[in-house]
DNA sequence: CCATTTTCGTACCATGCAGTACAAAATGAA
DNA sequence: TTCATTTTGTACTGCATGGTACGAAAATGG
């Protein structure tokens, strides 16, 4: 599905607001758990008519394709350009810092990363939304073993760990850190937790 | 609830398997997750009837509740039997991964924490279960920070975290390398992702 | 004004869920 | 044998879910 545009102009106008029924799904999706939110109530909740929705969207997968996909777009995105800035590891790790600092704060509810929530429950979501979230997670792994790898070559870093594990493990610690403010811990603990996480890379 | 043993000897003998139940579910939730495994499932895959499990448990909130007590007498003890032996700070890293290893080795299925994720969809619980997951969080926290403080004190670790936040890295970690677990890991990266995260206290 | 096109939402379907009413079955006691 | 006691499972209730059939509504083109 995902319909595509009206090319002519006849027939009755659109009134569905097909980005606010993704934000809407979003902000429910991270808040109470990709899989505990009905799509009854996300009709409930964005005043859309339970066809309306699956017009647009097709069935439930692709509504969780869909959302999880303008999740990466507006919120891993950033994400992303903190590691291919090319800056220094540790300012890096900084910039990191005030990223998930400034997005806590920002935000009215305690978010976690969708991506991570989607993961752990992969085997419940449809296939587009399970083979969406396989491109994602191999994204961003390739992400931070770049990273990794660049900081190494560089000399800005020095590990045991082979790459793919190195990437891993910052994998698992941002997860952790979602997590954490995900539990409304403090800007300021989740501050520490990150900088002590990645220490075990100073040399 | 929690039917007590028949005092007298009459009446038609039970047969109802009260600990097989609670293994199958146990097993259940921990493979497909506490919130994704319905009464119905539970009873077929363990032979019982639902009024049967029904009369054992009052309800879903009381099964969840006794399966996560089970998970923390079978499951958790052996681990903070580790956290308290008294052994040096990186013998008790080096039991650590022996047990995970062990762990990971013996069972069939991959197995997560099942507090862990019982917590993240604390929300989706009863209230005894929710309690009880309240009490086990505490408890394993506490747990984690009576062991950095020892090893504070006796000098084997250093840190700048305090103990609360240090405990929290701990339970984060344990945590991530559970996903790991789950996630079919080699017990060699679990064991490297275990030793890398803990070298953070070195001295 | 009427036909065509497109979007709209009410009302429905089958299924699976948590939880229960109730009578049959199985024992010991009298 | 019969009664009291206890456990059993079949068959049900009411509700929420994912998904859809279908006709009314709202626009343009002729």
């Amino acid at each position: 599905m995902d319909t595509q545009k009206n090319p002519t102009t006849r027939g009755r106008p659109k009134t569905l607001d097909r980005d606010h029924i993704i934000e809407i799904a979003k902000e429910s999706f991270m808040s109470e758990g990709p899989t505990h939110v009905s799509i009854n109530e996300i009709c409930k909740r964005s005043g859309v008519s339970k066809p309306g929705l699956y017009r647009e969207f097709g069935n439930e997968d692709g509504l969780r394709r869909t959302v999880l996909r303008s999740y990466r777009d507006e919120n891993l995105e950033p994400l992303y350009a903190i590691f291919q800035s090319g800056g220094q590891f540790s300012e890096i790790v900084e910039a990191l810092i005030d990223l998930f600092r400034s997005s806590q704060l920002n935000s009215p509810t305690p978010k976690g990363c969708l991506l991570q929530d989607m993961s752990a429950s992969r085997g419940q979501m449809g296939e587009l939304t399970a083979d969406t979230i396989d491109m994602l997670r191999a994204e961003t792994i390739d992400i931070y073993e770049d990273w990794i790898a660049r900081a190494k070559e560089k000399g800005e870093i020095s590990t045991d760990l082979s790459n793919p594990v190195a990437a891993i493990y910052v994998d698992l610690q941002l997860a952790s850190a979602m997590v954490l403010m995900k539990r409304q811990a403090s800007p300021e603990t989740v501050g520490k937790f990150l900088r002590t996480a990645f220490s075990v890379f100073s040399n």
